[in-house]
DNA sequence: CTGAAAGCGCTTACAG
DNA sequence: CTGAAAGCGCTTACAG
């Protein structure tokens, strides 16, 4: 059986002082003496006082809980994410409620307001595919999709497969298959691109969509890569971890050494790939830092909100409306097992054009 | 910018009633006319109301908000289990705020605390490893941890174990190989006794820790299954599909092909089992099942503290207290590619024990 | 520097 | 059947 929490006025009454003082003396924010906020304090801490969130949000009218809504909490990044965003929000004194739009594109909007009905004050959305996420007159950020303008946090996917692209092209790999699973999918096209870039001029690159060949074949159909392989095809590029396992099991299935017949590489760094054997090269996601923008951008509009109310709902002369443009961050390289030398390295190229520096980079870098 | 929502007393001001009219009619609760209790409806959807939680919390003491505890984030079965939970309480009308105990055994109090303060009503946790939940004054429903004695529900693991036992026995296996994570998980121990009830007198099994192999020779050992299936071992079963995919790649690794040389299974059906070439048979959890009945019986506590609180903190005369038991759901057999008749199938034994009734159940069987 | 008071939106006895 | 009132715990002007 629980004990009744203590209040304010429990302490008040305690120390024969108004709730007012110790209001002010525990928020520190009223003007009130030294002594009188240390014996306050004092005996909050003997009563174990804890705020309550409903006195204070029904005054403020701030929950102090931010939505987390994804289109499908079976995403494979989830786990990530989740955990980034619940510690970037609870350093921050926000709490995480979660949302589910089941996969259902058209449900994301009706889980966001869900959310705000059941007090949110934002909400974090990870949308899938690229879907939109409109106006909705309530603090919003998005992780993930570079569809909407404004206050768009992702991974830096060109950036991460110019990295990885590098990678192979160093090893000696010219003929690649990049293994993907829809052809809509921004994420994946995005890297497609950077893999390109980075492997450079000399590389022979071909790209397999997964939904394409099993529409064709029906699910679980082979690739084909086996004969890929046989035709000279040295690096398998699987466009997140799913499309590298598919790719490895394929390969070994048909009797193909990895890495010493051919190389697989993924991106994401699923929680299995470093099980897998040989374990997996791939892109890891910044997670933490992706959490920490969009947290931090959703704070700066709620406040952003009370401010405006202040000032009776007009922006400060002279000062332009915040307008945040999309934050790309880099995903970081981890090299194991799956990725060896081209079973036969060609020449390098006699030029090679230096893609160290960034020749498309949309919004703000952020380097760690 | 948002527009302000209506309030009760909007609704009561646009109709000229009182707001103890407005809140009756809306709940239901107090005797009200019908033609009144229309009119109010009506307008309340025409301005749109939506209830405050906060000014319903405040009054009420119960926040509508359940807390959902996990030790890791990162536990490959969360998607599954998050969203199970999602759907299940918002069902009934509560929301989800989560949080992270970090992998610490020590911090999953912590969290728990942290939520009950942020004002959860109660709290579902899930923790690893078999960590034991005390008591803790507030509503707690655990999963998938047979080590509170009540409020636990989890999947029926020595059952599930029986069932793909039976299976590889069925197919004519009968020399096998279980790959497990730990020694001391109890979740896997349980797997094993089942799978060995399951295949019957006529089989020998051999359990695999990788924990052990990797303390013995690094992270990432080859667990020597090659060598064993050399040695006519033709069944590798995992204790969960994490374990069977690095048992299948290993193997595949080696040159043996699967089914043909040895079969492969595991348990949880992850997000990508079935990307796997071939694709895994697997067990997979009921996760709505669980969900709801971890749901229900912490809704079920929550509703009883208010009881108690109105009848003095008396449980009625004559009536045991509630001593709820653990609930053990059966999971289902996913048969898919990687299992397949034995490379050499023995005859079957001449007398084989018939298993298909329940001998080893406590607490109550759920079925589908 | 400190206190008394109002009010956020709701529900629930209590009168009429 | 309906209304007036109290109060959940908090914060914030406003007086003193």
């Amino acid at each position: 059986v629980s004990k009744p929490r203590s209040t304010l006025s429990d302490i008040a009454g305690t120390l024969g002082v108004s709730v007012a003082a110790v209001s002010n003396a525990l928020s520190g924010k009223g003007r009130i003496s030294d002594d009188l906020a240390l014996r306050i304090r004092a005996v909050a801490r003997d009563l174990g006082y804890v705020p309550s969130v409903a006195g204070r949000a029904l005054r403020t009218g701030r929950s102090g809980v931010l939505g987390l809504v994804l289109a499908d909490l079976a995403h494979p990044l989830f786990p990530q994410i989740a955990r980034a965003i619940e510690q970037a929000a609870s350093e921050r004194g926000y709490g995480v409620l979660i949302g589910n739009a089941g996969g259902d594109v058209r449900a994301q909007a009706g889980a966001i307001a869900r959310l705000i009905e059941r007090g949110a004050d934002g909400v974090i959305v990870v949308p899938m595919h690229g879907t939109r996420v409109g106006r909705l007159g309530h603090p919003v950020a998005v992780i993930d999709s570079p569809s909407t303008p404004g206050n768009t946090v992702a991974s830096d996917h060109f950036d991460a497969g110019r990295h990885i692209g590098r990678h192979m092209g160093q090893l000696g790999h010219r003929r690649l298959a990049l293994i993907g699973a829809h052809a809509d999918s921004v994420v994946q096209n995005d890297r497609i691109a950077g893999i390109r870039a980075g492997l450079g001029a000399g590389a022979r690159t071909q790209v397999i969509w997964i939904a394409e060949v099993e529409q064709g074949r029906g699910p679980g159909a082979a690739l084909g890569l086996a004969d890929l392989a046989a035709a000279g095809v040295t690096g398998f590029m699987g466009l997140s971890d799913l499309n590298a396992l598919r790719a490895l099991s394929e390969l070994q299935r048909a009797g193909l050494r990895v890495p010493q017949d051919a190389s697989v590489t993924g991106f994401d760094d699923l929680l299995w790939s470093r099980d897998l054997s040989p374990a997996l090269t791939t892109m890891r996601m910044d997670a933490a830092a992706i959490a920490a923008i969009a947290v931090d951008r959703l704070v700066q509009q709620i406040d952003q909100i009370d401010q405006t109310a202040d000032a009776g709902a007009l922006p400060p002369p002279g000062m332009p409306p915040a307008m945040p443009h999309g934050v790309a961050v880099p995903m970081r390289l981890i090299v194991r097992h799956s990725s060896g030398p081209a079973p036969d390295p060609a020449p390098p190229p006699a030029l090679r054009p230096d893609l160290s520096q960034s020749d498309r980079t949309e919004g703000t870098q952020i380097h760690a």
